[in-house]
DNA sequence: CGGACGCTTCGTCCGCGAACGCACCGTCCA
DNA sequence: TGGACGGTGCGTTCGCGGACGAAGCGTCCG
């Protein structure tokens, strides 16, 4: 085993050093699998362009594929690859000027109020829920970043289960990017995103990555969480 | 505040698409200060093209840089960069192929005892380091990732001073390339590294980023931690 | 069965950027 | 006050790769 050398890290790097590439992988943070052709109208570049795009990533081991009759679906290949594109996001973030159209501008509130964030929940929303969960001591964020003996009790109240592996943290930071605050990602937090929209307490807005609060997940998370959830309608 | 797009996000990347670079970046993650032409050497590159890469290293954001002389200092801009560059680097690692010199083989099997990475320990000394600190109850792994009360008090009782700063955690896993398991780094680390050195429990062998452990490291260490040092020699 | 559709393959064009050598500038030392 | 040395700027070369369009292939649906 040696150290790894400068032309894979740069063969690496490499897949996220062209602008259409590196929108196919944005897109992907929302955790959900795209067709090629939404990529190719969402990155706006031909299809052949895409093609030959996905297929690049895919064999770089960014990304997974599975192919349905004409469809051609990806998705990112795993929570390594997800965390190196969050990384690089949030390392490269700090442009802040103001969306052109009212359009886009109504788009980016939507999606800085509560999104997905590969598989679990950012924006204001995650960032609320991660603060909630450490001003009721579930989980310490001043010694690290780790569920509390509270934390893992919660989530067995509310019957998330949260499957113990080696390999993947239970409880990580992630860096958000507009709140430039973390939230809760890791095991734990895909358990919590994945319960909220299976129990209906969030839905999606369209086919994107902005999410909704329902009533019933209003009600939910004021009871569960002490969370003033109205203010992030 | 908008979602970064994929050309920041690319141009980030690209500063890493260089095999060149990369060497660079990976060479500058043991945390202390090169000139360009240890880089240039280190890379095998002329005296003008590391000067380049350099220059666009540093405007990019991820190199800071110090002229002293007629010499032109450079190392990681700050902890952002690093982690970036890490995350890069464990997940680009999976290349296994054996070392072909003699030489190269002693330089790996020394890296791969013990090393810095960044501003913290890795390498296997860094792994049993974190291990020996979760063993005793002073690190906790299975929620999360952070120090116990336990912990605290050990830093206290070594005299190392733990800074609590809010924009960098106390306590974050780092992938080990070598061991491919995660070591202690973040304030805490980069803490019990800055101690280790300065109480000469570790050396730095010649120049490099690879470390030996002392007499007085490895009594130390078996007193405050239980750890066989002796094995890590 | 035919046509629309999603994706892929191929050929082509074109621009970016990495590397080098050379001339040059400032610094350090004998 | 030279001369060695570390680093910079410029001009040149050259290969890589991203984009497009056209043609082709399999899939779905009317």
């Amino acid at each position: 085993m040696h150290a790894p050398d400068g032309s894979r890290l740069a063969a690496l790097a490499a897949l996220l050093a062209d602008p259409t590439r590196a929108g196919v992988c944005l897109a992907l943070l929302d955790g959900r699998a795209w067709t090629a052709g939404e990529l190719a109208r969402h990155t706006g570049v031909g299809a052949s362009t895409i093609s030959a795009h996905l297929t690049r990533l895919t064999e770089g081991g960014l990304l997974a594929q599975e192919r349905q009759g004409r469809h051609r679906y990806v998705r990112l290949a795993d929570a390594g690859a997800a965390r190196l594109v969050e990384t690089l996001a949030s390392q490269a973030a700090p442009a802040a000027d103001p969306p052109r159209t009212l359009r886009t501008s109504r788009a980016n509130e939507a999606l800085a109020r509560a999104r997905t964030c590969y598989d679990h929940l950012a924006g204001r929303l995650g960032c609320a829920l991660t603060d909630a969960m450490t001003r009721r001591g579930l989980l310490r964020q001043d010694t690290g970043f780790a569920l509390t003996e509270d934390g893992l009790a919660w989530f067995g109240d509310h019957s998330i289960p949260l499957e113990r592996t080696r390999s993947r943290p239970l409880a990580r930071p992630c860096l958000d990017w507009t709140e430039r605050r973390t939230h809760l990602a890791g095991t734990a937090g895909a358990a919590l995103c994945a319960h909220a929209l299976n129990a209906r307490w969030l839905t999606r807005i369209g086919s994107g990555r902005a999410l909704r609060i329902t009533d019933r997940g209003a009600q939910a998370l004021g009871e569960a969480l002490g969370l003033d959830a109205d203010t992030l309608r």
